[in-house]
DNA sequence: ACAAAAGTGTTGAACATACACCCATGT
DNA sequence: ACATGGGTGTATGTTCAACACTTTTGT
């Protein structure tokens, strides 16, 4: 049984094409059913779109998610979702807001607990992961027509990342495995939304000591060619836990 | 009709004998009726209390909240509870998480929407709202039994508390409007748990401009009387937005 | 040789930390 | 006069912001 009242919907953001982009799906309970949930919560999910045309339409577009089957963990699903949905493991996933207004959703009353993901867009193939009639990135700037309050979820989403990226170092996690530091410096001013002075910015993440300079270099770039970084898992949990003043 | 499966609850946390006290309650269907709930939904809410005995008994405490009700808004009706509870008006309230496991409540499946609010002792008096069978304050370190997984919920609230001082000067608001340096000081060595050092404290304090000399003086202290200060509004409500480094 | 991005250091200002004594008030 | 907590300043080290040129690589 899933609850109907309830779903759990992700905001994915990832880099790319130096823009922050929204992992956004149009799902369909067919596709579902294969992956996340039963074959009597197929009905019950059936009869949730039959309830709202929104759901069904190839115009609109939704936060990837489900209802909740009652006998699953919160967080537990929402990575499970997650997984789903990307193929990917161990993605970085915050639990951020539950929305509950009593008019959100024509005809129901839904409450959403909302979780953004951070991930990197290269290290999945969407096509692998057929669970919705389609999943796409949009830049964050240039959203589709979406259902419901999504937009307001995304728009809250990124209020609380921009706070989370300020004192903990998070960003990492819409990086590949080696990065230059200008990428870096380029996604905190994407999230940011304002220009960082490099030679500040450099000083301030190397004296973190979070950096592991892998020894290699960039390939084929008609210029000089960057240092490669990786970043040191340990020491990143220690500063996670203690909070820091991390402040970019 | 209220929705058995969800419930919304505060961790209302107020400062008082110079520690952080949280507000519990023992409630009672009989007694919610009267002022946030219907009547039907009070047969409703008395099945949940058969269900579970813990929920009738003497020697549990809960955190002050109810199931919610389909027709309102999760916010607002979060700060009804609490008006209701403690008498008081603007309460500064915030939702920090919800808890969803499945297992969390024996016998049914109940997420619950968490808020933790933050107040001043004095301005209110139990005694005005009979709302509960008993509501009382308790010393954050000598928690009463609890039912189900309060005690957890709390623990989560004053950690998200800890990390919402360090960077938004919110603290004000489990002060009187008038209060010493001092009062303000012991607030924040209690809530971070750790010594302060009282000259370095004064003048960060003062240097955010928040702070507004009344011109009073305490009375009938038996030690030089410290001034009292209160907040300026208008600058709380700019730094909270901008975020700010305040950083204690 | 040129275009394009990588990489690097210094200085002055602001802020953080550490620390010890006198002051005002009531009893 | 004494006990109690209120109130203050300085020196040192650290961190922040502002700023411009040289290096490496591919074409």
């Amino acid at each position: 049984m899933i609850l109907k009242n309830l779903s759990i919907d992700c905001v994915i953001f990832g880099f790319k094409d130096n823009k922050l982009n929204v992992l956004l799906w149009q799902a369909e309970p067919e596709l579902l059913q294969k992956y996340l949930i039963s074959k009597e919560e197929y009905q019950q999910l059936k009869e949730i779109f039959e309830k709202n045309p929104a759901l069904k339409s190839d115009k609109y577009w939704g936060l990837i998610g489900t209802h909740l089957p009652v006998e699953e963990d919160l967080d537990v699903y929402a990575k499970k979702i997650l997984e789903v949905a990307t193929g990917l493991k161990g993605i970085y996933l915050k639990q951020f807001r539950t929305f509950g207004d009593a008019g959100r959703i024509p005809h129901m009353r839904v409450l959403t607990v909302a979780y953004y993901a951070l991930i990197n867009p290269e290290y999945h193939n969407l096509e692998l992961s057929p669970i919705a009639k389609a999943v796409r990135w949009f830049d964050i700037d240039q959203l589709p027509e979406v259902i419901f309050d999504v937009k307001e979820i995304i728009l809250k989403a990124l209020k609380t990342l921009r706070e989370e990226v300020k004192y903990h170092p998070v960003g990492f996690h819409m990086l590949p495995d080696k990065f230059t530091l200008t990428e870096l410096q380029t996604l905190y001013e994407v999230i940011l939304d304002k220009k960082l002075d490099t030679r500040n910015f450099r000083k301030k993440i190397q004296n973190m000591g979070l950096l592991v300079d892998t020894g290699e270099k960039q390939t084929n770039v008609a210029h000089r060619a960057a240092k490669l970084y990786s970043f040191d898992l340990e020491i990143y949990h220690q500063l996670r836990e203690e909070g820091l003043n991390f402040s970019i």
